[in-house]
DNA sequence: GAATGCCGTTCGACAATGTCGTACGGTGCG
DNA sequence: CGCACCGTACGACATTGTCGAACGGCATTC
């Protein structure tokens, strides 16, 4: 039988709708977005709604995400080997650089931050896991860019979130080049006016780059005089990304 | 039309397979749990695979959960109007108790831990966002059971985890009653052998109980020489319940 | 205050759709 | 080498989901 079973398309569709419109939303607004008739929407919120996938505002009628698949999608996090690997490795290089870590994989073109150890200083920290970082602005996504078999897909043009957001496709293309060279990269206020991130690949036993491990934090504590990033914080990261892969049974490098 | 949609019924029961699962399995495997006939499940899978809710490993064929479910799955918690509110209290919270702060909701008969604040001594700690507690034996959970229309279901026996576990429905119906009339409930060594906790319960505009917040640690550092939760702590705890509460809209009681 | 628009929901007939018995190639074990 | 098991493909059948039309409720409008 190839060929996808068109209700549960439907159903992930609904889904991830209601994922990124971050405010509940109607059936009819559902319908009129996925262009389906009402009926068939309510249909499959229904049946999503039985499996706790998502909720009913008892007054409002409208639907947002639920709770049952909130707890299997954190599931993700227990198979994860990547993850599970990286753990002690990632606390001992936020104890190192005393700045906050996190650990990404490359889905659907954008980081997936699937580890984030707070900065070891107490300070108010929100948890970024599970978020998804833009992989041309970002020092892990730039890590899993230039290793990645697809490399940049050009169907849409690269977001500028800065003044110095690499937004030619050409410059992407060097300084990928540049990072494959190196062995790590990093993103100078790229992302965040003031936000500076360095990271470095982490790759399995094929030597294919499964992750990207790294560091972030303010521009005056990453970076040195030249706003170059400091050195030894490098070597904390591209050390810590080469324990990691060990332990994913990589062959030392 | 009345009646849910067999697929996505199935598909769901797929996916909470998986997750259960903790390791990967096969679709041979997933048949034989379901009761359902192989090319059935491998349909399944295959739309799951294509929404990127699974992943296929290349080489073993077996199947795990996919990143897409858990980043859609971590919007969950955009959405949850009880977590975002009650972010800034639960971080003050771990400060005035120096404790690991959690905050939980009652999902089908367990606490889902949807808020997670580290003990604030830099110590490791494991993320415990997303994880089942059972209500019978935590803080969290007994807070919940103890204003839960519903109640507790007698359908299963009570699981023993450590010899203070709670186990006749008798004594932990009293032990309910208590909480509602103290305003918040403990869990001495009941879950985990030498682990305490506390929590007080956070309501709604409507005055329900839509949550619960509590921190957990040591028994040496939770109670004191009677091995009776600190008063102190106590207080901290319902105050930061109080608070989130007024945040929610809940006339001050 | 009747009328209007939009909402979430139900009904039910049609046919498109998913189901599942059967079968195939690949892999690991004895 | 044969056997058992795996993940996957095929295809006929009827079960199953789809969706036009319609209902009651709620605001808003005139």
């Amino acid at each position: 039988m190839p060929g996808p079973i068109q209700s549960i398309e439907r159903a992930a569709a609904v889904l991830r709708l209601l994922a990124s419109g971050a405010r509940r939303m109607g059936v009819a607004e559902l319908a009129r977005a996925l262009e389906l008739p009402k009926p068939t929407v309510h249909g499959i919120l229904r049946t999503l709604q039985l499996v706790g996938f998502v909720e009913q505002s008892p007054d409002t009628g409208k639907y947002q995400l639920g709770a049952a698949l909130f707890h299997i999608g954190s599931s993700y996090l227990d198979g994860n080997e990547l993850r599970t690997r990286a753990l002690n490795w990632s606390d001992s290089l936020a104890s190192r650089s005393m700045e906050s870590v996190r650990i990404g994989t490359l889905h659907e073109n954008q980081v997936l931050v699937v580890h984030h150890v707070f900065r070891p200083d107490n300070s108010r920290q929100v948890l970024e896991v599970g978020a998804l970082l833009p992989s041309h602005a970002s020092a892990l996504g730039k890590v899993l860019l230039a290793d990645d078999p697809v490399g940049l897909t050009d169907d849409e043009p690269l977001k500028a979130y800065t003044a110095a957001t690499i937004t030619d496709p050409d410059l992407l293309g060097d300084a990928l080049e540049q990072v494959r060279q190196r062995g790590w990269a990093s993103d100078i206020e790229e992302l965040v006016d003031g936000e500076v991130s360095l990271a470095a690949p982490i790759r399995d036993r094929r030597a294919v780059t499964v992750g990207a491990v790294g560091i972030s934090g303010p521009v005056e504590r990453l970076c040195d005089e030249h706003k170059q990033p400091r050195t030894d914080l490098v070597s904390y990261v591209r050390e810590a990304a080469r324990s990691i892969s060990r332990e994913l049974g990589a062959i030392p490098w």
